[in-house]
DNA sequence: AATGAATGAGTCTTCATTCAT
DNA sequence: GATGAATGAAGACTCATTCAT
């Protein structure tokens, strides 16, 4: 009984994964995500109670995954210009790393229903708090602009860094994700400005 | 006789735009589209090939109406730095004054499938170019940083008020989105640091 | 243009009457309908909104006929008793001669669910009210007993009725049953008493 | 060891007859039975081949105690008259009592597939015998009309107390099935005749 | 050109039944 | 015997698209 009691669980988002980044989320039919999972279609709603619920799942798994390897990389105590250039490397290392994944949050989530998106919405805000949180660190240091406003600033970066990674994929990966992060961080930090 | 054939024509895309905001893209059946532009179900495919079809023209037009004026309100030789904040505020206002509009771009539109998102990404293009233009002739001004690279810079600030409408929509347009103007071309230009 | 308008609907009765005495309610795929209908599965939703409305028209459309076969061969002002033989007569006549509709009504039927059954009893009320109408004249004329309750006395002689074609179909139809009408108005009008 | 068998086995007959009752026959899922019997889903195809045959059993068994309390209550030497009006007293009185195997019996147990009802039909065989019986007697006591067809009748009593009981359940129990039972036997023995 | 009735391919989900433990 | 996780067949319904009028 070694058995992992949630392998099934896992084999059918895994197989979900793949299938979601190779056909998009509405091509994706529940047959064929349970053919990749290895498990009956049946099964797959002895774990989640509709098709749209594996997506919900998955982000929530995966982006669980992506901020605990944030938080376990920047160091709360740290400089904030050091966190915020390590956040982009971080954001664009990651998603170069798992193209699946990124294939699927870039692309195929957005074709989900607006109710789906809400919910699925919810996952990301432990990544929008992080970012925040290192803004918010960057001004009460003194090290970032006293006038900065918080809120709209975690948009601003997290906005510019999304369409950083989806022109990527969909120019077809052409050129490498993860040297743009020191582009990134100096436009956040510096500006345009000479 | 080719004003008739429009009549229809922008009567359809009329009322695809409507159907889409009130009830989503997946919801927005090509007869309910129909019914809204007050035309027979078969007289949509005189003009158009595939319900896909409808989408691609309506951001086409939609799209390229905004460039438009875009273009009609920025002087080729105005100062850079006027032009971005200028940039930023009828992104902006354009979007806060076109609800339906804004809806249908930020969120409907988005649910379209990856192929669909590839042919719609060309009518992005021309405003994207739109940034670069700015960006570049900021650089060569003298006003912008030398080391800028000109292309991510250009994705940098669309992503990023790209995803400050998408928020203001979400949330329910709860603040002005008008005022966030500033922010955002104090952070373009400035950056982050004190 | 002399097709009926409603030429497709009838058909879907006709074909749904067949499936259904055929392989019962639940067992006749909406797809076997519409084939036995000569239409595609779609065109029956043109007509009808859930499969189960197809069960519910075919009864209002057929016991209306049956109610009308009934109002035109009872005279209002005939003598009850001959009414009643006369209904015994044309029940029993009418089923025998549509077999289909017999072993709809008096088989299928019943497998519907409850919430069905309930529709479709409102098609079977006409009938109910006839009986009534019948054995309220009879009392009233002084043909039939004073101390008669009139809605338990309609009840019975439905059900009556009914358990002899229900047995009828049930063993095979191997004897005649318009031949157990007199036995049934004689057991309705004289009892079993010598 | 066959009691223990037993007990499983009635265990899932009330279980089923509970949920027939409570939800019907259709949207009593073999997995609800189990849960009300307090068995396994798997452990009923144990006692039972199919899910049918569960419904087949408790027809059966329900049926035998009636027509045993029935047996227990009619004398086979008593009058005719007397034993015709006793019968629909307990009918009525048994389903009164029960409602829930009133429900199940009338109302769900119907909703089966003709081969089932064909095959349950054969518990309501010893009921029909039963009136039968009574029929005979009359007839050869000389205490009911010799030319009664005896088959032809005992269809008649039972369809009549069956729509009675059956029209009370559907009504919603508004009245007193009980107190039918008088009109209903004077129904049988003098019938409409003045 | 315009219509809208008709088409029929496509899919999520349920649930009776099985079988490894 | 008992379990309950797993199976996978089956079917109602939707809707983009066609085509006879």
């Amino acid at each position: 009984m070694t058995k992992l009691k949630n392998e099934k669980y896992y084999a059918i988002l895994q197989g979900a994964l793949r299938t979601f980044a190779e056909h998009g989320f509405h091509k994706s039919q529940v047959s064929k995500i349970a053919k990749a999972a290895g498990v009956a279609d049946g099964t797959i709603y002895l774990y989640f109670k509709r098709k749209e619920d594996i997506l919900i799942a998955l982000f929530r798994e995966k982006l669980g995954e992506l901020v605990a390897k944030f938080r376990a990389s920047l160091d709360e105590r740290a400089d904030p210009v050091d966190s915020l250039r390590k956040l982009c490397e971080i954001h664009y290392d990651e998603l170069e790393k798992d193209v699946d994944f990124a294939v699927v949050t870039q692309l195929e989530l957005r074709q989900s229903s607006l109710e789906l998106r809400r919910e699925i919405g919810a996952s990301f805000k432990p990544y929008i708090v992080l970012i925040e949180d290192i803004v918010r660190r960057g001004v009460e240091s003194g090290a970032f602009r006293r006038d900065l406003d918080v809120k709209l600033t975690r948009l601003l970066v997290f906005g510019a860094m999304d369409e950083v990674v989806t022109s990527w994929l969909i120019s077809g990966r052409k050129y490498s994700l993860r040297a743009q992060a020191e582009g990134t961080a100096d436009f956040f930090l510096r500006g345009l400005l000479a």
